[in-house]
DNA sequence: CCCAATCATTTGTATACCAGCCAATGTGAT
DNA sequence: ATCACATTGGCTGGTATACAAATGATTGGG
């Protein structure tokens, strides 16, 4: 019977620490703002560019069209965005950010900055950009995979 | 106001490169044996130590107990395992695979490896390393905060 | 004007966590 | 030993993501 412990590849390290810091990040974003999931990473993207249309926000995101919408339902339920209609292109949602969300931008950052400067403890400038770099080539070694759609 | 680019981090980088691999995965895994999930997961955790709770199960890939309670009833539904209750203590239930789980294990073995193979293509073994030991700090950072749920 | 492409949505399936529940077990005091 | 109490393991219900496939409205090319 063949056996692999697939617990000490770099891969499900990478998918182990990807939970932690998600679970760090999204119990601060809850307990202190009360966001729930990506909810924050919606706010920044928009905070870079407003007005984009919700498949331009997904891609930035990296989840599916089909995901954000409900997530687009409930934020608009809870006011932290708007939805507006596109008058050149009525297919389009443009989003935009409410004054009720610009007002927590500061404090999610505040949040991400504090999480880094945990996460990263004991580490070099050095260590983390090196680790960045080789993570970046592996994410598109899966990726140019994944659009081929062909593993062997 | 202020601005925070939050994409080219390595937090950021972690977060998506898990979101690649764990795609890559899932789709071969679907396509070929028809697994859906984490089941390949659960399956290779039984592969090395059969006859786990459902608790341990959990520990071992991460999740909530809650979580796995609707997947055992889905693998059991799919004869992929069976929940045998303990004699010796009758709350838990242990985790077995069937002759049908045990037959797909080679499979994804397999695939595991031609995962690896194309996502790691570039990049040298010390290379593979180093990145692993970086994300195993940050994921113990991470943790050792989440349990004392403290951040400042 | 038709037809393919595009954007948002809906539907169906699958994770995922938390809080609360019950049955079983363990513990401590008497 | 036994009763009260806390703890544990699995389960349920509620909420939130997440993707694929199909639908509907709109647009733009030929």
């Amino acid at each position: 019977m063949r056996i692999l412990d697939v617990a000490n590849s770099l891969g499900m390290q990478v998918i182990l620490t990807s939970k932690s810091l998600e679970r760090l990040v999204e119990v601060e974003m809850k307990n202190r703002l009360s966001l729930t999931g990506s909810q924050w990473k919606i706010i920044l993207a928009l905070n870079l560019s407003d007005g984009l249309s919700q498949k331009e926000l997904a891609e930035k995101i990296y989840v599916d069209g089909s995901t954000l919408v409900p997530i687009m339902d409930k934020m608009e339920r809870e006011e932290l965005v708007e939805r507006r209609p596109d008058p050149k292109d009525r297919r389009n949602n443009r989003i935009f950010l409410t004054k009720k969300s610009e007002s927590v931008v500061d404090s999610i950052i505040e949040i991400i900055l504090q999480v880094r400067k945990l996460a990263y403890k004991g580490l070099s400038q050095g260590e983390l950009e090196s680790a960045r770099a080789i993570l970046k080539k592996i994410m598109d070694n899966a990726d140019s995979v994944a659009n081929k759609f062909e593993l062997d």
